[in-house]
DNA sequence: AAAATTAACTTAATCGATTTAGTTGTATAG
DNA sequence: CTATACAACTAAATCGATTAAGTTAATTTT
C-alpha cells in the first residue's frame, strides 16, 4: 500500500520547499520555468491530487452542498436530487445527501453534523415530524452561522431562507379543471391532512377549480389521510370506503399511491376508467406511466426543482454580500400529462 | 452573523491555552476539576461543536463512506442506500452519495474526488459503461492507496475487494421454478445482454430451473435487451413482438419494467393473467406491488444488501490488519413474493 | 563600485483540532 | 533545606494545503 502523495513528499523527493511545490503546481511566476516543469512532471507522473480536507480547512469552504430529505425511496425526491447533482456538477460543487427518515431528531442531527465544516450550505425538505413539532431552531442556528439554506417542496414559514416550491395549488387546479372540462361534475379528492403543506395547497387548488366552474364543494367528497408518502392499510380501507360510498365521476389524488388504490377499488366495483370515472393524480412517476390504464398526472418536474434550488444556493455562496440579498421564493410550474385515465377533450 | 465557536475563541475568552480547552473538553485528568467544569460549561452554553474538517485532517480519517451508484432514480438502489445509511448511522459513520449516471468518466471523477480525503472507503455499483469498457484502473488505484472497496450488485471480477451480491441465479431459479410448479411449460424470459452481470446470472438461473424439470431451453424464448434500467421504445417494440409471436404460458423478466410492458401486451392480446399466462419478475418494487394484477416478484432485499455492504466496509476500516484479511463475497438471499400474476400452488 | 532591483526560493503563519513534550509552582521526601 | 515528585498548565508539532513575509544571490541602475 503506497501512501497518498502530498506536497511534503514531493518537496522532499525533489529537494525543494513545500511552498515551491505548491506554487509551481499553481503556475506561480515566482518559480522558474525549469523548476515548475520538473515539479509538474513529477506530480503528473505520480498522479498528485491535493487533499480536499486540507483545502477545505484552509479555505474555510468545502464546495459541498448538504442535502437533507425525508426519504430516498421516493421517486420525486430522487428526481430532485438528480437535478441538484447536475447543477452542482456543472458549477463544481459536490453533494452530500443525508436522510431524515421523516424524523425530527435525525434532521437536527444531520444538520449539526454537516454544519460542522462539511458543507457550505443546505438544501432541504422538512420532515413530517418537524412540521408537526414546529420547532425550527436547528434551521435558524445554521442560518445564524451564515450558512445559506434553500428549502424545497416541504417548506415552513418564518425562516429566513430561500424557497423553491412546486406550484401545488395551480397544479392541482390544472388537474381538476381538466376533469371538469372533460365532463366530470362530481369530483372527489383524496388528499392529506392540512399540516402537510403540499397536501393543503393541493386541496386548495381543487377547491379553486371547482369554484371557477361554479361547482359547490362538498366536504364529503374530500378525504384527508394522514400520510402522503405511503399507503398504509388504514389508508387503503378509507380509500375503499370513500370510493365505494360516493358516486363520483372523477377523482383527484395528491399522489400516485392513492390513485392506484382508487383504481383497484374502481376495477373491483366494475367501473370503467375513464368512461365512468376519470382519474388524475399529482406526481408523474413510474406508477402513473406504467399503470393499466396509465394515469393522467400533474407532473412536478423534480429535476428542474433540484437545479433551481442548487442554483439559488450556489449563487448565494458565491457572492460576498449575500447577507443583504433578499430571500426569494421560486415556483416550478407543473404540467399536465394526459394519459388513459381521463377522457380526451375536443378543443 | 456569529462566527462558529472554536477552541481558540474559547481559550481566548477564558484566558487559558488552546490545549487546556481541548483537554478539558475531553475530560483529561491533566486539567483541574475546576477549570474543566468552567470550560465545559462555557462550551455547552455556546453550543461548541468541533469542526469535522479539522478533525478529519488531524485523524486522517473521515468516518465517512463514499457510495457511488449508477443512478438514484431507481427503487432498488434507493433501498440499498437506505440500508447503508442505517448501518452507517448505527456505527457512527456518515455517507456521501455520488452518482455515476451509468457513465465511466463520472464514475472515475467521483472516485478521485472522494478519494482525496473525503471518505475512508467506498461502496459502489459499477456503471454500465465501465462494464463495457472493462477499465478498472480507478478501482485499483483507490485500493492501492489502502482504501477498502465493497462492490455490490453490479460487480466485476479481478478486483481485490469485497463483494455483496444478490443471489441472482438462485433468485431467478426460484421464480421460474414457481411457474413450472404451477403448471407452466413454455416459459420465456425477457432479460439483458450478457455483459450486464445481473442479467447474465438471472438468465443462467432461468436455464437452470428449466433444466431441473427436464424442459428443453429454446433460444427463441430468450429475449435479450440492451438495457436493464429502463424501458426504451425499442425495447417496448421488441417485447411486443416477443410476447405476441411466442405462445408462452409463462414469462419471467429480469426487472419490473419488462413485466409491466409484457402485461400491457398480454392485456391487448386478450390473454388472462395468470390463467393463460403467468408472470414473474425480478425486483420487488412499487410496480410489482401496485400493478393490476399485482406481480409475483423475486424480492431482492436491498436494505439488507446495503447493511451488509456497509458492515463489511466498516469492519475493514476498523481493524489494523485489514491488509491481510481475505476478501469476501457475501450473498443476499432473495425471496419470492407471491401475488396475483401467478397461479396458487396447492402444496 | 555601491545601491537598488529582481528572480527564485524558503520560512513561517494559518485553517481547527489533538497530543507530545516542555514549563511552572507547590508539596513531599530524605 | 535541598532534591524529587507531582499537579496543572502551556508551547509547539502535526495533519496537508496556501500565502504573506522574509532571504539570498545575481543583475541592473546610477
Amino acid at each position: 500500500m503506497k501512501r497518498k502523495l502530498t506536497l511534503k513528499l514531493i518537496a522532499k523527493e525533489l529537494q525543494v520547499s513545500i511552498s515551491t511545490v505548491s506554487k509551481a503546481l499553481r503556475d506561480s511566476p515566482e518559480i522558474s520555468e525549469e523548476t515548475r516543469e520538473k515539479i509538474k512532471a513529477y506530480a503528473k507522473l505520480y498522479n498528485y491530487k491535493p487533499n480536499n480536507i486540507a483545502l477545505s480547512l484552509k479555505n474555510r469552504r468545502t464546495n459541498t452542498i448538504g442535502v437533507i430529505i425525508p426519504q430516498i425511496v421516493h421517486h420525486f425526491f430522487t428526481t430532485v436530487i438528480n437535478g441538484i447533482e447536475q447543477e452542482a456538477r456543472d458549477r463544481n460543487y459536490n453533494v452530500i445527501i443525508c436522510l431524515s427518515n421523516n424524523g425530527y431528531d435525525k434532521e437536527v442531527e444531520n444538520m449539526e453534523l454537516l454544519a460542522n465544516g462539511s458543507t457550505d450550505g443546505f438544501i432541504l425538505s422538512v420532515s413530517k415530524e418537524t412540521m408537526l413539532k414546529e420547532d425550527y431552531h436547528h434551521l435558524n442556528e445554521v442560518i445564524e452561522q451564515g450558512m445559506p439554506v434553500v428549502m424545497f417542496d416541504r417548506v415552513v414559514d418564518g425562516i429566513a431562507c430561500d424557497r423553491v416550491l412546486i406550484d401545488d395549488k395551480a397544479g392541482a387546479k390544472k388537474g381538476v379543471t381538466h376533469m371538469v372540462r372533460s365532463g366530470c361534475r362530481k369530483i372527489g379528492i383524496i388528499t392529506s391532512e392540512d399540516y402537510i403543506s403540499v397536501g393543503r395547497l393541493r386541496t386548495e387548488g381543487y377547491l379553486d377549480a371547482l369554484d371557477d366552474f361554479g361547482i359547490a364543494a362538498n366536504d364529503d367528497l374530500i378525504l384527508k389521510l394522514d400520510n402522503i408518502d405511503d399507503l398504509t392499510e388504514d389508508s387503503k380501507a378509507r380509500i375503499e370506503d370513500f370510493v365505494t360510498n360516493n358516486d363520483l365521476d372523477g377523482i383527484f389524488t395528491v399522489n400516485e399511491f392513492f390513485a392506484v388504490h382508487a383504481t383497484r377499488v374502481l376495477t373491483k366495483l366494475g367501473k370503467k376508467i375513464p368512461e365512468d370515472v376519470s382519474l388524475v393524480c399529482f406526481t408523474d412517476g413510474q406508477l402513473s406511466e406504467n399503470m393499466i390504464p396509465s394515469l393522467t398526472a400533474v407532473s412536478q418536474h423534480g429535476e428542474e426543482m433540484g437545479r433551481k434550488a442548487a442554483s439559488i444556493l450556489i449563487e448565494k455562496l458565491e457572492r460576498e454580500d449575500s447577507e443583504n440579498v433578499e430571500n426569494q421564493t421560486a415556483y416550478i410550474e407543473t404540467s399536465l400529462v394526459e394519459r388513459e385515465s381521463t377522457k380526451k377533450l375536443n378543443r
